[in-house]
DNA sequence: CGGTATCCAACACGATACTG
DNA sequence: CAGTATCGTGTTGGATACCG
């Protein structure tokens, strides 16, 4: 079986980038718990900057993932949950994230092993 | 709950990394189907290089997903197949982008929406 | 408060050439 | 055949400053 044409990029790839991106895969982890506004989720998660916060929220909210809800209002207010495709997407991804957390014994045994292996041949 | 301390990249999200990464999962996909050489991975994934197919591998290598074995005769012949933990992690990625690709739809009329929303506003 | 615009450094990636 | 080395470029991502 052919696994990639090689010509344009399948539709998919840049869907599963998306949602397993650097701060998608966070995003989905918090909203899996709840709404959230925006400067909610920057202290929720971590060392992300405004820009790569809001550049992850408009990517995820295109691709129909989140949803946004502007309260108009003085000062701004601005509320941001999972749609019912987010929840799944989200689920599976947040999954397969606890799933590498599991594991994170075995691969490290693996890279010692294996760094040792190139040490004895250098 | 605190989803990211902001500090250190947990090792999980490395590991994440290399399994969701652009080449990472069609080497996956490729392997899950048996054993390939360096040059027939190549051809089964196409469009990618050499110096990123062997960079993908060395790293999917060191955190013991895939097995590498050499033959040591001339010309070179080298043997890629998963390992056990490589299995599992690669059917888990292997799912995700099945999911991904069954909901492309989905996502496509949610992008369609949400640039006819924006055309508006402009 | 919730963003956008701009600038810049780092790096991922590909093409090419070369080696055991 | 199976890589490594080197180089050039395009994109990514953060810091900063500013706007409605």
């Amino acid at each position: 079986m052919k696994v990639s044409d090689g010509s344009a990029v399948c539709p998919s790839r840049l869907i599963l980038e998306h949602m397993t991106s650097r701060w998608g895969v966070l995003v989905f982890a918090a909203l899996l718990e709840g709404t959230y506004r925006f400067s909610e989720l920057r202290r929720e998660i971590g060392g992300v900057s405004e820009k790569m916060l809001a550049q992850t929220l408009q990517t995820l909210e295109r691709d129909g993932f989140v949803h946004r809800e502007a309260h108009p209002v003085i000062p701004p207010h601005v509320d941001y949950s999972l749609t019912e495709l987010g929840r799944e997407a989200a689920s599976r991804v947040w999954a397969l994230a606890g799933w590498a957390e599991e594991h994170v014994p075995q691969v490290l045994a693996a890279r010692t092993g294996y760094d040792a292996a190139r040490a004895d041949a250098s």
